[in-house]
RNA sequence: GUCCCCAUCGUCUAGUCAGGUCCAGGACAUCGGCCUUUCACGCCGACAACACCGGUUCAAAUCCGGUUGGGGACGCCA
């Protein structure tokens, strides 16, 4: 049994998208279930769209996302001598032909049989050209193509898809397609077919989209005496209204880069990613690394597409509902010192880490963390949300100001009160600092809950938190008081 | 226009290959309820789908044919 190889090999005209990077996803997991490798190839033959700023989105992107390659990045421009010398064999071996056909008369051509709804593929002008004519023609300077000479048979050309079943066409269906350019430069087709024999590459997963490329490279490889490999094509990623999505149209929602930015955990996003059109066959949804890796099938992988289901301009959901689900869910149930180190990233990015989170508060961040993460959506809550807990420097919402402070102006003397209890408190517990509040709404006669709710907002700056006594506790007695002495300042600013 | 592919709740899907256990199960979202000093979490519940038409069969979401709908491809892009 030989080794499987599998590659990924985007073309860096633009960042990671989702899309790719389900691609991604599922030949790395594939290659990790089979012990087999991972090729990362950069398929930069389009010079005038290629960028080094989409290559460095592109790895950066992967990394993010923990999706680790065995072999590259390659190049494909480094490989230019291989294609050129596969093209020269298929031209020798009869397989491929010059084309003398100049673009604008091949261009209008196409625009006419557009117009007139008829099929758009080549007429095969230049098929049958003599050795005469093709020496005449280039001794003339006429500028040619290469194309792939389609044989003329009558069965089907075909392949089996791992995922599709058999896939099938009639040859009379296919075009003798371009595999060099008149520059001389190599094409698409032809490239990637001869990177993928070099790098011995055993199964090909990739978009839908390439179908068609597929029936024409498996010509390809037969013209080239090269073992056909395993195809398998996975369902595009639609938006809501079932267009394919790309950068272009749907911009940084798309973007793997948008994810990282927005607090997703990586794994998370991987996890979202695999069951976009793909489940175990269970009811099962979230699953480890490892679990996925296991249980990982192409066979299972859903024949019609998945759609993305976000929804512009969404009040309550940046992006598809589910994966902030599925992000909310690692958030709330991953290792706490896995969390701890995620947060430090965001704490340090705003300036409010401290190095004693790492020592002697380590166990104060870590409880603290594990106090507050319930209630949030992604890694950039805790430094929005939660940022009370780890600087004086936060926003007071509005919502909260009006409803729990400045509705109650006997505030600016009541809690100033509860902070000298609380100084005097000989043990700052929890049941203590309960009990001192209750009290003083007692004896103020008014229902805890102001005290309380008013506390909550001067505190953590939010109308919604954990339970009251565990946020005084975590936040600590000398920072509770100071702010609660302060409450005068937000009746001045009214 | 031609070719290829697909079709279960709003979304992701289980069930389809081996027809009956499915008047279709789970999850997200939505809506209600419980819990609660707040808000979440959590728990409980509700809403909600086999695209359509024919055929085969005792029996069809499942098999076959057609229709419709959707997607992809048709580049000297990748």
């Amino acid at each position: 049994m030989t080794e499987t190889r599998l590659r990924f090999p985007p073309s860096p005209t633009g960042y990671l998208h989702i899309g790719g990077a389900r691609t991604a996803l599922y030949n790395w997991l594939y290659a990790k279930q089979t012990g087999g490798k991972l090729v990362l190839r950069i398929e930069d033959t389009d010079t005038g769209r290629s960028s080094a700023e989409s290559i460095k989105g592109i790895i950066d992107g992967l990394d993010w996302l923990g999706i680790d390659y065995d072999e590259g990045p390659y190049f494909q421009t480094d490989f230019e001598t291989d294609h050129i010398a596969a093209s020269q064999r298929l031209l020798t071996s009869g397989a491929a032909y010059k084309c003398f056909c100049s673009k604008e008369e091949l261009d209008a051509k196409r625009e006419a049989a557009l117009a007139a709804k008829k099929p758009l593929g080549y007429d095969r002008s230049c098929r049958n050209l003599s050795t005469e004519e093709i020496t005449a023609k280039d001794v003339a300077g006429i500028p040619s193509v290469v194309r792939f000479k389609v044989p003329d048979r009558n069965g089907l050309l075909g392949y089996d898809d791992k995922i599709f079943g058999r896939i099938e066409a009639a040859y009379s269906e296919i075009d003798d397609f371009v595999i060099v350019r008149s520059n001389g430069k190599p094409l698409y087709l032809l490239c990637n077919v001869v990177d993928d024999i070099r790098d011995r590459i055993t199964h090909i997963i990739r978009g839908q989209d390439h179908m068609t490329n597929t029936l024409k490279q498996v010509m390809l490889y037969e013209a080239l005496k090269a073992p056909l490999p395993i195809f398998g094509h996975m369902p595009l990623t639609l938006d809501t209204k079932k267009a394919k999505i790309s950068k272009r149209s749907h911009g940084e929602i798309v973007a793997v880069q948008f994810y990282r930015d927005n607090g997703f955990i990586p794994w998370a996003f991987n996890n979202f990613l695999a069951l976009l059109g793909w489940s175990a066959g269970n009811d099962q949804e979230f699953f480890s690394k490892e679990e996925l890796i296991r249980d990982f099938s192409l066979e299972r992988i859903n024949k019609s597409s998945a759609i993305f289901n976000y929804k512009k301009d969404d009040p309550k959901f940046i992006t598809d509902p589910k994966a902030i689900y599925f992000n909310e869910h690692y958030l709330r149930t991953m290792a706490i010192s896995e969390l701890g180190q995620m947060v430090r990233k965001e704490l340090e990015a705003e300036n409010l880490w401290q190095e004693c989170y790492a020592s002697d508060r380590k166990v104060w961040y870590l409880d603290t963390l594990a106090l507050i993460r319930d209630r949030f959506h992604t890694l950039k809550d805790f430094t929005s949300l939660g940022r009370a807990y780890f600087s004086d420097n936060f926003i007071v919402d509005s919502k909260p100001l009006d409803k729990n402070v400045l509705k109650f102006p006997e505030l600016q003397t009541w809690l100033p009160e509860l902070a000298a209890r609380y100084e005097m408190l000989a043990e700052f517990t929890l049941e203590a600092t309960e009990k001192a509040a209750r009290e003083l709404a007692e004896e103020l006669a008014i229902k805890p809950g102001i005290l309380i709710n008013a506390m909550r907002t001067v505190v953590t700056g939010q109308l919604a938190g954990p339970s009251m006594f565990d946020i005084v506790l975590a936040i600590g007695r000398e920072t509770v008081v100071r702010r609660l002495r302060d409450v005068g300042k937000y009746f001045k600013l009214v």
